[in-house]
DNA sequence: GTGCAAACTTTACGCGCGTAAAATAAATAA
DNA sequence: TTATTTATTTTACGCGCGTAAAGTTTGCAC
């Protein structure tokens, strides 16, 4: 590295004996340089590791690099592990990625999509708040600015909307469990801040019918996002009342059931598949911490990968297309049972 | 809102009945302008919403008012919880956070550092991967830049810290166990990625010597950030091996406590501090989670309010002061016991 | 060698704002 | 009232880059 000192794109294009032009178009897109100018360049960023100042770039161009990922509540596991899938994908497409935690609160969502706006970003990928979440403020920001959802869909927002197929989840764990033992009992809160978690309760009273079984459903009272807590204290209060029907609990996602777990071992229910348990309990997300509950917790995954994988793509496709799809998109992936010991 | 369309400063200095550099000053403070001009800008702001630019802002300004934050790994909760208060203090206080996340590669770390550089911040918060970290890295970045390190001090390096005070975790539940039953055997990762378990292992063995009890030091294989895992495995083997000398065991932290305590349960081993229990199990850091094993975790818990309050507040000290201290700062706090059910 | 397209250089302008200097106006103190 | 301080306006320049247009060179096929 030479210490002559490299203000701005001038002085780099000159030590590398180009044009200024020719370096911008370089950084733009290194591809549209013939090999020789690009190896020329390269070599001297090596020598003077110059980078061109991103105000003064995005200042002026149309289209910035720029992409903002909103996750609605980042202290759960899963949406830290999904962002920074996403936010590694976008880096290896040339982009850069801009993570913003709504952490359940409307008016944060608001904000951060305000900022946003300002950002000028090419892009913008979005897992909502859910019910609680401004819908037309969202509307009026997807109008404005390319957006993809993700994990939450908010019916007609945005120019695509990628996840996991919610019903596939219970359709798996009901079978499952109706194969092997009592059919579930459903928990869940009785106000869910997230769209997935109705889906969720209808397709475990449709697949109780079809199977023939009368479906129980447990609601629990609580609002905001400390599921865990919620569970735990709404699960105590339904053991204490034997408020199950069979022997079986099928939880609306892990976080309560994280919670409806530490409820059962404080109130000295066994839970498990072996004979001496008195209670099966099951979930759904794969939450990181399922692995490491006591007992480990059966549950139906998200495909990770696969949804991250398609919510870049989905995103660059947008991108490529001007920022606009004819038809909105719809892509839902099938989860996969994780069977451990807890059901 | 009118429907003018209000394209720039100009514009809207315009029609407030300003000049622009009076509107700039505004922006840059809105306490450096008359009230009564004050009013009319915002009285203006109401009916037209301009946002300036933030690229043409950034560009010309020699202190931006942007802030990173920078945490080793962004899927513990842990660093979840206080980024995100640290976030919103810096939003209330008028500075534009940007969130990264290092996931534990120290690669990634420095092209943080890099692409921050190019933000021109303020400041940045910094929460070093620790013992892993590229350290002349970093520090040629905090030469550059003005840095505050919390969570894991780094020696020397940065212009402050603001962490926990380890060896207090340590004296304090040490004694709490030592008090209440048998002496602690410590247990933990052989090669810990964060200095704190450094800290928290010497203070161990000062402790125990100065109660007068052997110290015995389990140390398990694994690296990397999967914490909760490593614990596992770790205690499935010391189980298995009859390890401990105690029935007592104090873990280096709560992921890995997580982790042991699920080793515990698939063993059939009861964990707890009434008599029909096998091993008591203390830890650190009052892990989001720890309210919820099974069963729930006795730890003691950072002071994460006055961490983040004191973080920013130095932040803000630090920018004030022209982005260098005198003499470098260290700012502890004690934690807290939080006195739960497995020991 | 000719022809031609692609790549490159030169020139020139603009983006939206920061900021400095000098002149003027307004608020405050005496 | 006058003197003084503080705000504001005017003017003017620059930041670092995007980008367009017109001319020049290069690489390549024939």
């Amino acid at each position: 590295m030479s210490n002559e000192k490299i203000r701005n794109m001038e002085d780099f294009a000159a030590i590398s004996g180009l044009s200024r032009p020719t370096v911008s178009k370089y950084f733009h897109d290194p591809a549209s340089v013939r090999a020789s100018t690009r190896a020329r360049i390269e070599a001297a960023l090596e020598q003077y590791d110059y980078r061109p100042n991103i105000f003064a770039m995005n200042q002026n161009r149309k289209l910035t690099k720029n992409v903002g990922i909103v996750v609605p509540y980042l202290a759960d596991p899963f949406f830290a592990e999904i962002s920074r899938v996403i936010e590694r994908r976008c880096v290896d497409a040339g982009l850069s990625p801009f993570l913003f935690n709504s952490n359940g609160e409307p008016g944060y969502e608001v904000e951060i999509l305000d900022s946003l706006r300002s950002l000028k970003p090419a892009g913008v990928l979005l897992a909502p708040i859910g019910r609680l979440s401004d819908k037309s403020a969202i509307e009026a920001f997807c109008k404005d600015v390319p957006t993809v959802l993700f994990d939450s869909n908010l019916e007609g927002l945005g120019e695509a909307f990628v996840g996991s197929d919610n019903t596939s989840f219970v359709t798996q764990t009901v079978e499952y469990l109706v194969r092997t033992g009592a059919p579930p009992c459903f928990f869940e809160m009785k106000t869910p801040a997230n769209p997935n978690a109705n889906k969720r309760r209808i397709a475990y009273l449709e697949m109780m019918e079809r199977l023939g079984h009368e479906p129980q459903v447990i609601g629990v009272s609580g609002s905001g996002w400390a599921f865990e807590e919620i569970g735990r204290q709404g699960g105590l209060k339904a053991l204490s009342e034997g408020a199950f029907a069979t022997d079986t609990v099928l939880c609306s996602n892990d976080r309560l059931a994280i919670g409806f777990l530490s409820a059962c071992y404080e109130m000295g229910v066994k839970v498990g598949r072996t004979s001496d348990c008195r209670l099966r309990v099951a979930s759904h997300d794969d939450h990181p911490f399922s692995k490491f509950t006591c007992p480990s917790l059966t549950t139906a995954a998200h495909d990770y990968s696969a949804v991250s994988d398609e919510v870049v793509a989905t995103l660059f496709k947008l991108i490529d297309s001007g920022g606009r799809f004819d038809n909105r998109i719809e892509q839902l992936f099938a989860p996969r049972l994780i069977m451990r010991d807890s059901a």
